[in-house]
DNA sequence: TGTGATTATTTACCCAGGTAAATAAAAAGA
DNA sequence: TCTTTTTATTTACCTGGGTAAATAATCACA
């Protein structure tokens, strides 16, 4: 029989594990963990309102804004005002895009490497019982 | 077949809304999540160092250092120097004992419920596949 | 048309994770 | 003993999550 303390503790634990992983992986490229799931955004769904970013990710909007702007600084993106004047569209620089699909093929044999151990079948089982977490008795869950 | 991204992704974002959901509770106590967390550390093991403190915890001494001041500023922990001059022995205050109790119900019954769709088998074999992740073949696991 | 409500973003300020480098005390060794 | 190394903690500074409140532009509608 096993803690609920434990199983939550153990989540935590392992996300920071990952995140460290992934931000020492990014070092190379001077980028952080949170500045990659934007840019894997962008690169999957095109020039995005930062709206949209923040609604997609699940975070609030002013993580959203401080990000953005650390990664204006650094060139990575650009943002420049929509039709209706009060959003900003969200674009990948050229540079971005240059040296994106290197970064993609790291991060994918990092997260390979850290899933080694289960089976598809058991990563999909495990993708199952953790969007479980949450979850009410027939109610829609607030992940997608 | 899930891709990788979509299991760290979720990962990630379970994390941050079970962190959200004991921090709201905790709000009714002027508590937040890290600090819970060492104050169950302290309730299970009795008077601590800092440094079995964070090495239990599995975070760094700075990060540690920062909550215990800010825990020994609103009463929930004293530090006082160990025979060693270096050390710090951290202890939970009279207060802190008195009203720990009812808390860790309230954390309790709401750990329950964020996994009340799971059944016991299906927490077990979460726990299980959750350590799976990052370990190496025939390793020693990072998390213990 | 003009006013009030809504929406997108930002600003200011929390907590919580990390690293690098500084102290200070203890331990180890010549 | 005295010098060097190690250990415990702290300080300074970074990213990244949150909330509350401020702007500014748009929308809704009388």
């Amino acid at each position: 029989m096993i803690s609920t303390s434990d199983i939550f503790h153990n989540l935590h634990q392992q996300v920071r594990f990952i995140t460290k992983e992934v931000n020492e992986l990014l070092k190379d490229y001077h980028l952080y963990s949170s500045q990659w799931t934007i840019l894997y955004c962008l690169d999957q769904f095109g020039p995005m309102k930062q709206t949209d970013i923040w609604k997609y990710l699940n975070v609030e909007a002013p993580t959203t804004t401080r990000t953005l702007v650390r990664m204006e600084k650094s060139n990575w993106i650009t943002r420049k005002e929509g039709s209706d004047k009060r959003e900003r569209i969200v674009r990948l620089t050229q540079e971005a895009e240059d040296v994106l699909p290197v970064i993609k093929e790291s991060i994918q044999k990092l997260e390979e490497s850290l899933l080694s151990q289960l089976s598809s079948e058991e990563q999909a089982h495990f993708y199952y019982l953790l969007k479980q977490i949450g979850a009410k008795k027939g109610e829609e869950q607030h992940v997608y």
